[in-house]
DNA sequence: TTATTTGCAAATCGTTTGCACGACT
DNA sequence: AGTCGTGCAAACGATTTGCAAATAA
C-alpha cells in the first residue's frame, strides 16, 4: 500500500529526467509511507537509514527532497520553531494549529479556512501555498497568560 | 518619540526585578524605534552596535529578546523559511502574508482574520499568540505554478 | 557586597556545498 | 561513455551555552 506512492514519486523523478537510484528509492518509500505524518528531514534520515542496509547520507535526503519539491511532490514548512516539515502535496489537505508550547501540530481541515485564503488572494493579490499555513498559539494543556513562562 | 517606547520596555525588565544596562537600553532603544518593522535579532545587533559606542554582542542581543519575551513584551515568529523576526507586543495588531520567493512580509490587519482564529480557538481548544499567524505564498509579481520553478 | 549581565569563544542544530568517486541511462 | 547522484567532510547561518570578568542593585 505504502508502495504504489512511492513508485508514483519515483516515476515522477525519473520523467522529469532524474535518475532513479537506490538511496532515492529508500526516501520516496519513507517519504510515502509517511502520509501525513509531519517528518522532518532528520526523521526521514534516520527511517531511510534504518530501512536500507547500507547508510545514507543527510546530504542525499536534504537533496532528494529538494528533487520531490522541484517536480511539485512535496512541501517544506517552517511550522513554529524547530526544523522544517514535510509534506506531499496530495496530502496537502490540511493545516496547522503549530503549539509553540510542546511543538505538536494539530492539522485542521482545508475548508475552515478555505474563505478566508481565497478573500486575503483576492484582497491583497497574493497567491497561498497548499499547506503553508500556520497559527501558531498554545494548545489547552499548555493555556498560560502570555508572559508568566516559568 | 521612540525614546518614550523604549522607556516602557526598560521599566519593565526593572520591574519584573532584571537589571536595567547600558546593553539593553541600547537593545530596547533599538526595537522600540523599529516599530511595525520586522527586525531579526541580527538585525537588532547590527543597529544596536552601531548606535553605542562600545560594541555589543550578539548573545547578550538575544538574551535580552529573552527577556523581554519573558516579561511580555516582545515576541518572535518564524515566517517563511529564514531567520525569526520580532515584534513588540503592543505592535501586534497584525498578521503576515510571506512570499516564499522573495521572503517579504505583508502585514495583514487583526479584523481581517478574527473570525476565523476565534472559530478555531473555540473548534480545537486552542489559545492563538498574538502574531503567530502566517499565510505562505507568492505575491503577484512571483506567482507561478508550483513545482515549476527555474 | 553579591547576584546579574556581559563578552568572548566554543558548541549546537539544521541545512548547504565542494569535491572526487561511483552508479544510472 | 558521459552525466548525474553519492558519500564525506567541511562551511554555513542562526541560535545557545559555559565561564570568568565587569557591573547594577
Amino acid at each position: 500500500m505504502p508502495d504504489l506512492d512511492a513508485g508514483m514519486l519515483v516515476e515522477d523523478l525519473r520523467r522529469a529526467g532524474m535518475r532513479v537510484t537506490t538511496p532515492r528509492r529508500v526516501i520516496c518509500e519513507v517519504i510515502a509511507a509517511s502520509h501525513d505524518e509531519h517528518l522532518t528531514a532528520t526523521e526521514v534520515h534516520a527511517r531511510a537509514e534504518a530501512m536500507a542496509d547500507r547508510g545514507i547520507d543527510v546530504s542525499t535526503v536534504y537533496r532528494t527532497i529538494e528533487a520531490l519539491e522541484s517536480v511539485g511532490r512535496l512541501h517544506h514548512v517552517h511550522l513554529g520553531h524547530g526544523p522544517a516539515v514535510l509534506h506531499l502535496s496530495d496530502h496537502a489537505d490540511h493545516h496547522h494549529l503549530v503549539c509553540e508550547q510542546c511543538g505538536r501540530a494539530q492539522d485542521i481541515p482545508l475548508e475552515e479556512v478555505a474563505d478566508l485564503v481565497s478573500h486575503l488572494e483576492e484582497r491583497y493579490d497574493f497567491v497561498a501555498a497548499g499547506v503553508h499555513f500556520a497559527l501558531v498559539g498554545r494548545c489547552v494543556g499548555h493555556d498560560a497568560v502570555p508572559g508568566n513562562s516559568p
